[in-house]
DNA sequence: GACGAACTGTGTCCGGTGGATACTGTGTAC
DNA sequence: GTACACAGTATCCACCGGACACAGTTCGTC
């Protein structure tokens, strides 16, 4: 949850930091860094220490330089995320051969997504909010687009589906990044949870008659909840040709 | 994102807090604040101001006391979270007396929860992630499982359609806390991306081929989402039912 | 009734965060 | 050769969550 509005020129800044490139300087001594590589190592922290860790101080760490070195080639700490979101979304995949039409392309999308995602743990959770994306970023979106080629849905429609795509994707791609489920396994909070739950089992009747999870879901839901998204978007334009006819 | 797992004990303590009463002192100087007051102050500033703004310097100034005296009262600040989280999400709603069956339960529900999450715009953005839920935040889980009554999922396919129903209200309740939307209307960064995009049309073709939305879609495609979700597990149950026969 | 234990709230300190500003040194264009 | 533009540093700020020692208040127990 980002905490204002950023002004337009940070944005205007960062924008133009990610779609063009900005002009390197003509005089002045050699910079030691660049932006890209202050990007990746930013990345790398976030990888391996999670999100939290990622500071100025810790990325100057990493490249060798003092925190305010960093502010010759970033704006802010916002920018930084932008910059290694973009960095780190990839290229978007090209599924124009896929076969089997719309459907195996989104799932397949949808796979290709939660195997970047996954590489990046962070990525899912800094990609939420108003922000200025970034030309593969937006690849992706495109690709999410044409993906929905020949489902017969409207423009409006089109966005929402892939609207509600991403958000499927995130919401099933990790605990961390998704809602809180009470019967989720492991130690930590929920563990602690599911005791306080056995101890209050009157209050929730339907909760505590449900039988405990077959195994573990570590998928979880991605695929039922996609499998039930296509297939109501099947029946809705399925609907749609019968009332044409 | 939460830094690390944090110690069981910590987990412990906030689960006692939030199902048990911890017991009043019996001796020592009157308190001068208490609990809920505290977690209510707090909801109210991070309605008012922002989730970003909350601080404990700020909730102290807003009860009137100093920062540390906060700590009389709740271990730290994830405690200070859980407390406010299950004061606002209100009771759960009683869906018993919807008519017409699961289906219509289901919408109700998430209309409710939307509602409550509109109210406290902060909400949705902090109930993620592993955590240890109050008695009134597993009453809503319980009526959205029990809303399901009657639909024909299996226990397992029934805590999935729960966990990906959240998601999708989630996902559509704001921009806020939805994934960055690269046509997503108003000013801001939005506005940036979107004069960005004009001047890349090439490189996006399907993206730049859409017609622009038809109006501002301040539902977020959940109308949408939300039917072809519910269309689906129904096509789901048809179809076993089509399967046993 | 006195006293000590338990408790509330305060003040001070710590390490951390993002960021502003003034500075030194370096390199290139004129 | 000199002036300017730039890289990186050092120092400072306000703020964050939190630890700790302390003063003041109230009750249970002798």
């Amino acid at each position: 949850m980002r905490a204002t509005p950023e002004t337009s020129e940070a944005e205007l800044g960062t924008a133009e930091l990610l779609w063009g490139r900005r002009e390197p300087p003509a005089r002045g001594p050699r910079p030691g860094l660049s932006v890209p590589a202050i990007a990746e190592a930013a990345a790398r922290i976030a990888d391996q220490e999670g999100y939290p860790a990622l500071s100025m101080q810790r990325v100057a760490a990493e490249v060798g330089v003092t925190k305010m070195a960093l502010y010759r080639y970033v704006a802010g700490k916002g920018e930084l995320d932008a910059v290694m979101i973009e960095l780190s979304v990839d290229e978007p995949p090209d599924l124009s051969g896929v076969p089997g039409g719309w459907r195996p392309r989104v799932e397949r999308f949808v796979r290709e997504l939660g195997e970047v995602w996954r590489r990046h743990p962070w990525l899912p959770w800094a990609t939420v909010g108003d922000r200025v994306m970034g030309p593969r970023e937006v690849g992706w979106v495109e690709c999410a687009f044409a993906a929905f080629d020949g489902a017969g849905l409207t423009a409006d429609e089109r966005r929402q589906a892939v609207f509600v795509l991403f958000g499927h994707v995130r919401n099933t791609q990790s605990p961390a990044t998704a809602g809180t489920q009470p019967w989720s396994g492991g130690a930590g909070p929920s563990a602690v949870l599911r005791e306080v739950l056995d101890r209050h089992a009157d209050r929730f009747p339907v909760l505590a008659a449900l039988p405990p999870p077959a195994g573990p879901d570590d998928d979880l839901g991605r695929a039922f909840g996609l499998r039930c998204l296509l297939d109501g978007i099947e029946t809705l334009v399925a609907g749609r040709a019968a009332a044409a006819r």
